[in-house]
DNA sequence: CGAGTTTGACCGGCGC
DNA sequence: GCGCCGGTCAAACTCG
């Protein structure tokens, strides 16, 4: 089916932390450009992580979103397709996942419902963080001055994992505006990276949404930005231009939705259940087609906010 | 002066 | 137990 794609641009899991690959769900991508305060040509993949809860791991390739064109004034069109496991002929793509799969004792194909044990690695980090963030959060709470006496205090609890999305971009610009407002309280060496990760927090009181953003050291071109937890507010309405106008809710509560469809992967489920109508085909459900088609789905999709939330400006604005 | 960034220190989990 | 590592803290700093 990648047949299928003709302005494929750029598409494969993450590759900056094995660890984290092996959790990196579904990959669609898409690539358009626009004029806004982002980089112009810019191209994405999304993976969507929901490591903490029954995380299905599956071929990152298995469904792939293009779009091309661009912002309010060009035209624009876009091109969805989910596609078996199997077809995408870009085997360097695949590797990490496979690798950290068998990092963890089975080199699972990656294929959908193939119910991941991968997230063994996953898992390790997961707890690892999970009683970080759990004490992040609680330190939010009850803003006491001493975090560590917190911390230390409410050790014994987790937190669930919030979810997590990651896009990788192309993008000159490390830091892409999203419309949220955000505070950077890290940065660290990447292991094998000549490029720092960076950490931030959505600067809203009690949100709890967190980024990281990092370069891939194998692209440098890419950047992979991972949202963490969900806003629990709206785009703030200072932000420059109309871009704020345009932002949906996004990450604002992503509807769960028990994932009927086999084959599907689950965190596609979880963020466009209406794409696949309940069903459970395995087989190719969405084609390239041209944008007139598509566009509906997509616009669907966007309701959900989520590459909206990223990369506003590459979605249309309003269509009669 | 407030908001955001930088950066070294620190913490907890994990593997050896 | 020790060292490594990812993630976070927080004081100092910069910027508007």
């Amino acid at each position: 089916m990648s047949e299928d794609f003709t302005d494929f641009y750029y598409r494969q899991p993450f590759q900056d932390d094995q660890r984290r690959t092996t959790a990196a769900a579904a990959a669609f991508t898409y690539s358009g450009s626009h004029s806004s305060a982002y980089a112009n040509n810019l191209s994405s993949t999304f993976s969507a992580d929901h490591s903490d809860n029954n995380l299905q791991m599956f071929d990152p390739t298995y469904a792939s979103f293009v779009m091309q064109g661009s912002n309010d004034h060009s035209p624009f069109s876009a091109a969805f397709s989910l596609s078996p496991s199997s077809s995408v002929p870009v085997e360097d793509q695949q590797a990490p996942a496979v690798e950290a799969a068998r990092g963890s004792g089975e080199a699972t194909p990656a294929t959908p419902n193939s119910s991941i044990s991968s997230s063994s690695a996953e898992a390790a980090e997961d707890s690892n963080k999970g009683s970080k963030e759990a004490k992040e959060t609680l330190e939010d709470a009850d803003d006491d001055g001493s975090k560590k006496e917190s911390k230390a205090k409410k050790k014994g609890e987790k937190k669930q994992r919030q979810p997590r999305f990651a896009f990788m971009t192309k993008s000159e610009v490390d830091h892409l505006e999203d419309g949220y407002r955000w505070r950077k309280y890290g940065q660290k060496a990447v292991k094998n990276s000549p490029y720092p990760r960076s950490y931030y927090r959505c600067t809203t009181q009690k949100c709890p949404v967190k980024k990281r953003v990092e370069r891939s050291y194998e692209d440098p071109s890419i950047v992979i930005t991972t949202y963490e937890g969900q806003h629990n507010h709206h785009v703030p309405a200072t932000l420059r231009g109309n871009a704020a106008a345009m932002f949906a809710p996004s990450m604002l509560a992503p509807p769960l939705i028990p994932p009927e469809g086999q084959g599907i992967p689950q965190e596609l489920l979880l963020q466009m259940p209406h794409l696949y109508g309940g069903g459970g085909g395995t087989s190719n459900m969405f084609h390239q087609q041209n944008f007139s088609s598509q566009h509906q789905q997509f616009h669907q999709f966007v309701d959900y906010g989520l590459l909206q939330d990223i990369i506003p400006s590459v979605f249309p604005k309003e269509e009669a």
